[in-house]
RNA sequence: GCCCUUGUGGCGGAAUCGGUAGACGCGUUGGACUUAAAAUCCAAUCGGGGUUCUCCCUCGGUGCCAGUUCAAGUCUGGCCAAGGGCACCA
């Protein structure tokens, strides 16, 4: 064994050796129990970044853990290579998207592998193949079969720079979710799926994920929205037979209406619109639909509106009320019409007050009753001007209410959701053509399965502007009817990459299969997930989309549960000086250069120090300088010691030196260490015990000037028992030491420590003596004496007998092994 | 505005059940080794006060204010702050 520590060329040569026995092949069949560890596939942007680095390694942790621990691990990787990023090199620099992501992915790759993750490389999946993509279009086809999937004409999320539509979940405040671009309304005619249809069961089944984080799953909870209220439809006074629906979750307040709100889009606006108010109407409208999304949403825009001549009846009252358009009633949510209570809402009381609309108070707190002029009380009340229902409280008022419009024809109760379908057309080149065809004769129909992949062509031009590169090819669009045979038009949009990337882990429990996406078999042998690892930022994109898919191919019949992921673990971001690592703000650590300088052990193991995994992790160069010490005080341990260790590395558990601190000390070590990694991979404090147990063995050791031959078993256990504890972090390390020790195979295919529960204590007990809760003296004891034993140790202390001379002792409280309070007066 | 998460030394953070607050590390300071440096090793390191001064005593301290308890970082109620999510969703 060398003296020193050369990670670098210790590394190399381990990988080498890994890749030539295919060390971490997972076999479809073995008696072990399944283990599925899964890490977010990334997109080949280039080169890994820190987060990366940090994902990666979580993940890879656990799955070597599982594996020692007598797993069938499953730790696949690969690539969502579809995506704007590679249309944009192409444009700039003339680059074939395909090339400029194989070289990313080759790049990504060596690095992947430099870090020395376990993965199975047999099961890579690359999103932009055809021999996936080609499964991908095979799913859309069987979700149009069963009308999950359809197109529709809507007001759509239009990114100018991107030139494309976005989803709803791609929208952030307005903006671009990839490039910060102000999105715009347009319509256009759009492929969707029809997720609204599984809004119960995604919100329902939160419930049964129970290794996932709070955060997680409210953050989905409030984006699915689900409220519960009701449907009132009004009879239009001037126009004969036409009703107008509004949603409300108040239908408590529907005496207190004073006037109604349709959204600039309805439907029947212009019939409800009185040819003197036609000209303003038309005016608003134009209006409000050159604005953009972010003026629309802003809140603290003044709201505005026109009347718009008509006017309804309530048929709870009889009373008649106007009708206006304004854009704070939005024409995606409800009816797109609101019933305006002003006294009870406070968006329509700012309304009524700029309009001079009249308030009606139809709730009333009785302690402190108000007349609403100053705002609207939207707290819990008693019913006033409300007929038959005075004096009833508003939360029971709310279904009797709408049982009365139900048995007068004239509402129902409603369930209403905040999801809107999710729009997966894309007018870009780099995706999955959507495999439909048109035809003058047979209308829409999807391509003939046998006929996928459609393949995207290579013939375009990537330096069209303002339309997608793929309607430039000229041998894509032309095509044949799969129906009647006669002349048809391709579909010319791709799939949103949120598509692909909803379905790749079902993928790699099969990724070879030529006939199927995946056999139901494996599928189902393999999945659900048992850790899924990734950032926060797929909290709703991501991961609702995957829950969907695997929802509704359960319901296709290709898979036998319900939902992906068991257990989620959102990683924190990693920061450089307390922000987030940014090119644009030049704070990025390129782990090139540490692997370079320190190695990839090192790397891991300082990616995993000083945070618990799902808090954000501050990176500091001292703290890898710091890393890097510690792993080579590990190696000098053993090269120092290596003549007295043991070549017997099988030493027999628990080792039978009962009396000896460091075997003690050891078998704490183990218990914490795997307790901590069971308890939310808390990697933090696995590390820093590593480090106790080292400097505990470095301590025995400086004691000792002569070694017995027990003291070298001694030795040698402590030592292998760290290495071994140490294995999935630092892979490289643990490998060389494990042969150069003499240890066969791989330290990676060892069994997991264990330990003795006896042994996993300390002999001696510090015994804290409290008086009235304060801490006054500490003192030793044998581990097994009993409570009454405890308490006299306690009493005869010169201290406490002093405390307690001439007062009266109140109680006395012993808790077994630890502690004696003394209540004195 | 609503929802979620988090508040502990100079810093990252630790503390299964309510039971020694500050593990482990970073940083800092002092020392050893060395011609010197690096590396390594040893020691100190929450704050105030006291002291017979490498020993030791005492008081305070986990965002703030209350409460429960023999005992609260941990439980309960009420606030405050930071980060994140949603947001004219009727």
């Amino acid at each position: 064994m060398k003296e020193s520590y050369f990670p670098q060329e210790i590394e190399k040569k381990w990988q080498a050796v890994w890749e030539e026995n295919k060390a971490f092949h997972t076999p479809d069949n073995s008696d072990k129990p399944k283990y599925y560890a899964l890490s977010m596939f990334p997109y080949p942007s280039g080169k890994l970044h820190m987060g990366h680095v940090r994902n990666y390694t979580i993940t890879d942790v656990i799955a070597r853990f599982k594996k020692m621990q007598g797993y069938n691990v499953l730790h696949p990787i690969g690539w969502d290579s579809f995506g704007l990023p590679a249309e944009n090199a192409a444009m700039q620099h003339g680059a074939d998207p395909a090339k400029w992501t194989d070289e990313n992915i080759a790049y990504m790759t060596k690095q992947l592998k430099m870090l020395g993750l376990s993965y199975d490389w047999e099961r890579e999946v690359t999103t932009c193949k055809p021999d996936y993509y080609k499964w991908t279009q095979w799913l859309f086809i069987q979700l149009f079969k069963k009308g999950l999937a359809y197109k529709k004409e809507a007001g759509v999320n239009w990114c100018d720079n991107c030139g494309t539509v976005l989803a709803n979940e791609q929208v952030i405040d307005g903006k671009c979710w990839r490039c910060d671009s102000v999105v715009e309304k347009k319509y256009l005619s759009q492929w969707f799926f029809k997720i609204t249809d599984y809004a119960e069961r995604l919100l329902e089944d939160l419930d049964k994920l129970e290794g996932w984080g709070d955060n997680v799953k409210t953050m989905q909870a409030n984006w699915i929205g689900k409220s519960k209220g009701a449907i009132f439809r009004f009879k239009v006074k001037e126009v004969d037979g036409l009703e107008v629906p509004v949603y409300t979750t108040r239908p408590d307040t529907v005496h207190g209406i004073t006037y109604l709100v349709v959204a600039p889009e309805y439907k029947d606006i212009e019939k409800l619109t009185t040819p003197e108010n036609k000209q303003a109407v038309e005016e608003y409208r134009a209006n409000a639909r050159k604005m953009s999304e972010i003026e629309r949403l802003s809140t603290e825009r003044v709201k505005t509106g026109v009347p718009l001549g008509t006017h309804c009846i309530n048929p709870f009252t009889g009373e008649e009320f106007p009708l206006w358009t304004a854009d704070y009633a939005l024409v995606e949510y409800g009816t797109g019409a609101v019933m305006a209570v002003p006294t009870h809402d406070t968006r329509d009381f700012d309304f009524a007050k700029k309009y001079n609309l009249p308030l009606k108070v139809v709730i009333q707190n009785p302690e402190n009753p108000s007349d609403c002029k100053d705002g609207a009380y939207t707290e819990e009340g008693i019913l006033v001007n409300s007929n038959e229902f005075n004096g009833m409280k508003n939360t029971e008022a709310k279904e009797a209410i709408t049982q009365k419009a139900v048995d007068g024809g004239f509402g129902e109760f409603k369930t209403q959701y905040r999801l809107r379908d999710w729009l997966i057309s894309r007018q870009r080149y780099w995706g999955a053509p959507i495999p439909v065809v048109y035809c003058d004769k047979c209308g829409i129909v999807p391509e003939k399965e046998e006929n996928l992949p459609v393949m995207l062509p290579t013939d375009v031009d990537f330096s069209v502007v303002g339309k997608s590169p793929i309607t430039t090819s000229k041998t894509f669009e032309e095509t044949t009817c799969p129906i009647c045979g006669g002349k048809a038009k391709r579909e010319m949009d791709t799939m949103d990459t949120f598509v692909c990337s909803s379905w790749y882990y079902l993928r790699y429990s099969d990724p070879k299969n030529s006939t199927r996406p995946f056999s139901k078999e494996l599928v189902d042998k393999w999945l659900p997930v048992d850790q899924y690892v990734g950032g926060i930022e797929h909290a709703i994109l991501h991961l609702l989309y995957s829950r969907f898919f695997t929802k509704a191919l359960k319901d296709l019949g290709l898979l036998s549960f319900d939902e992906p992921f068991k257990n989620l673990l959102t990683q924190g971001m990693v920061l450089k000086d307390g922000s987030k690592m940014s090119k644009s703000k030049g704070n990025t650590v390129d782990p090139d250069e540490i692997f370079e300088n320190y190695g990839a052990d090192t790397a891991r193991l300082f990616i995993l120090s000083d945070s618990p995994p799902a808090r954000d992790f501050d990176w500091s160069d001292a703290g890898v300088e710091g890393c890097y010490k510690f792993l080579n005080r590990v190696w000098r341990l053993v090269s120092d010691n290596q003549k007295y260790l043991t070549k017997d590395y099988k030493l027999s558990f628990p080792l039978a030196r009962e009396n000896d601190d460091l075997v003690r000390t050891v078998h704490i070590a183990i218990k914490g260490i795997t307790n901590d990694i069971a308890n939310d991979f808390q990697f933090n404090t696995v590390i820093s015990k590593y480090r106790e147990l080292t400097n505990a063995i470095y301590d025995w050791r400086g004691k000792k000037s002569d070694l017995s031959e027990e003291d070298r078993n001694v030795l040698s256990f402590a030592i292998i028992s760290l290495v071994k504890l140490m294995a999935p972090v630092t892979v490289h390390m643990s490998e060389e030491i494990w042969h150069d020790l003499g240890g066969e195979g791989s330290v990676h295919n060892e069994k997991w420590c264990e330990w003795d529960e006896n042994l996993a204590k300390a002999s001696k007990i510090t015994l804290v003596v409290q008086v009235n809760g304060k801490v006054k003296d500490k003192i030793e004891a044998d581990e097994g004496v009993n409570d009454e034993e405890l308490k006299n140790i306690a009493l005869s202390s010169e201290k406490i007998k002093e405390l307690t001379a001439g007062k009266e002792i109140v109680k006395t409280i012993v808790v077994p092994k630890k502690l004696v309070n003394i209540v004195i007066k």
